[in-house]
DNA sequence: GAAAAATCAGGTAGAAATACCTATTTTTAT
DNA sequence: ATAAAAATAGGTATTTCTACCTGATTTTTC
C-alpha cells in the first residue's frame, strides 16, 4: 500500500528535534508534516492545516505549553490524532497519568531510533504500544486501581509530602538554602525535592513550578479579600 | 509623660533588621516589642501577643508573606496599627497604592535615622507622615483622579506593556534569553524588565513574581478543561 | 522479610537569575 | 516644547538554580 504514517513532532531542542526528524525521514512509510517548537506551536500548527496528521510525537517538558497540557488540548480538538509522548522520566504514577490522560505510548528520549521507529508502526497499526517497562507499571497501577488508587491523587502526577513543602516554600519565594534552615535539612536535599518536582511536573523551571503548583492547587494562596 | 511608642519591626535581613533596632533602641520614647522576619511571623507575633504595638515598621520585600499582603492583612486585623512601609522603589502608582491599601508613611530603606525617627514620632503623633516627594507624589495621583487613574490600574501596581509580555513569557518558563529573541531585543533589556517587575511587586524571585501574576490575572492560564 | 519508595546528602559544573551600576533613544503626556 | 516615562542595552559580580553524578538510611508497602 501507499499510505504513509503521517506525523508531527514537537520539542523545544531545535537538534533533537532535527536529529529526530533525519532519523525519521529515512523511513520510506513516514511523511513528516510539520514540527513545533512547543505546545502553542503545535496548536497553531494543527489548527491551521488542513492534512492532520495521524501521529504527533511531544516531548513533556517544554516551555510555553508542556507536553502534559498539550496532551490534554489535542485530545479535546483532535480526538483521532495519536500521542506519543517523549520524556526522560519514568514513574509509575506519572506514566499511569500521562495513559490516563490519552497518550497512547511513552518512550524515554534516550530510545534506540529502531525502538522509536517500532513504536510508531505499531501505534499506526494498533493504535497504541506499551514497551515491557510500561506495561508493568499499567498492570500494577491497574491492580491497585480500587483500594488506594484514589488517596494517591493519580490526576496531579503525585507528590510526597515533602515535596509539598518543599513547593509550598517555594511559592513562598524561598530559596533553596532558606528552605534547608527551615524544615531542617541540607539544602542539597531542597535540591534533590526540587529537582524531583521539576521532573514529575514535567517543568523547565521555578516558574513553570509555581504556575503548576497553583493551577493543581498544591498550595494555598491566602486570598482573603 | 511616659508612655513610650511602641514598635513592631518586620524584614527578612536579619542584619538590617538588628541595625534598625538598635538605632531604635537608643531612643527613650520608643519601644520596640517584637521584630519578625516576614509577614507570616509578624502576623503570628500580633495574634499572640496582649501588648499590640502602635506602629509596626515592615519592609515590602519579603519572601512568605511580603510587605503588601502584610499591610493588607494588619489593616484587616489590626485596623488600628499605623504601618510604616519601608522600600527602595519609589514610583508614583506604586505609593498611591500603597497608601490606598493604609500605609500612613513610606520610608526609604536608604534613608537616615534621623529621617526614620522624624517618621516614627511625626505617626505617633498625627497619624501619618508623607515626606516632600511622597506628598508630591501623592498629590499629582489626586489630580489624576477622574480623567484616567481607572485605566492605569492603581490597585495592581501597573505595568508597562512590554512587562506584561515579559512577564507573560516568564510563566511560561521561557528564559532571559529565548524572551529577549522572542521579542526581538537584547536579553539584557529583559534584564531590565524583569528586574523592574521584580520591583514593583516586591517580589524576592521569580516564584514570587508568577505568583503575583496569577493572583492578580495579569497573565492568562488557559484552563479550558 | 523483601521490595519499593521516600528521605537524606555529598560532589562538580554550568546556566540562569539577581543586584548593583550606567547611559542612550524613543515614546508619551502636558 | 519640555518633561516624564518607557524601552533600549551595556558592564560586573554574586547568588541561585539546574543538571548531572553518587550513595546511605529510613519508612512504607506487600
Amino acid at each position: 500500500m501507499d499510505t504513509k504514517i503521517t506525523l508531527a513532532i514537537a520539542d523545544d531542542e531545535l537538534l533533537f528535534r532535527q536529529g529526530l526528524m533525519s532519523i525519521l525521514s529515512k523511513e520510506k512509510n513516514l511523511e513528516i508534516i510539520f514540527d513545533a517548537e512547543d505546545g502553542n506551536d503545535l496548536m497553531a500548527q494543527l489548527r491551521a492545516t488542513k492534512q492532520i496528521p495521524e501521529i504527533v510525537i511531544t516531548d513533556l517538558k517544554m516551555p510555553g505549553l508542556n507536553g502534559v497540557e498539550t496532551t490534554k488540548l489535542i485530545r479535546k480538538e483532535f480526538p483521532d490524532i495519536k500521542i506519543i509522548a517523549l520524556t526522560s522520566y519514568f514513574s509509575k504514577p506519572f506514566i499511569i497519568n500521562m495513559i490516563s490522560i490519552g497518550a497512547v505510548a511513552y518512550l524515554a528520549k534516550n530510545s534506540t531510533p529502531k525502538l522509536m521507529l517500532t513504536t510508531i508502526n505499531e501505534v499506526a497499526d494498533k493504535g497504541f504500544y506499551y514497551d515491557t517497562q510500561v506495561m508493568k507499571f499499567i498492570h500494577e497501577g491497574l491492580l491497585n486501581t480500587n483500594d488506594q488508587a484514589k488517596k494517591s491523587n493519580f490526576d496531579t502526577t503525585y507528590f510526597t509530602k515533602r515535596e509539598k513543602e518543599v513547593l509550598e516554600l517555594i511559592c513562598q519565594q524561598f530559596t533553596t538554602n532558606e528552605i534547608g534552615e527551615k524544615l531542617f535539612i541540607s539544602p542539597r536535599t531542597v535540591d534533590g525535592h526540587r529537582n524531583n518536582l521539576l521532573l514529575k511536573t514535567e517543568s523547565k523551571n521555578l516558574a513553570g513550578l509555581v504556575v503548576y503548583a497553583i493551577q493543581n492547587k498544591i498550595v494555598n494562596l491566602e486570598e482573603e479579600f
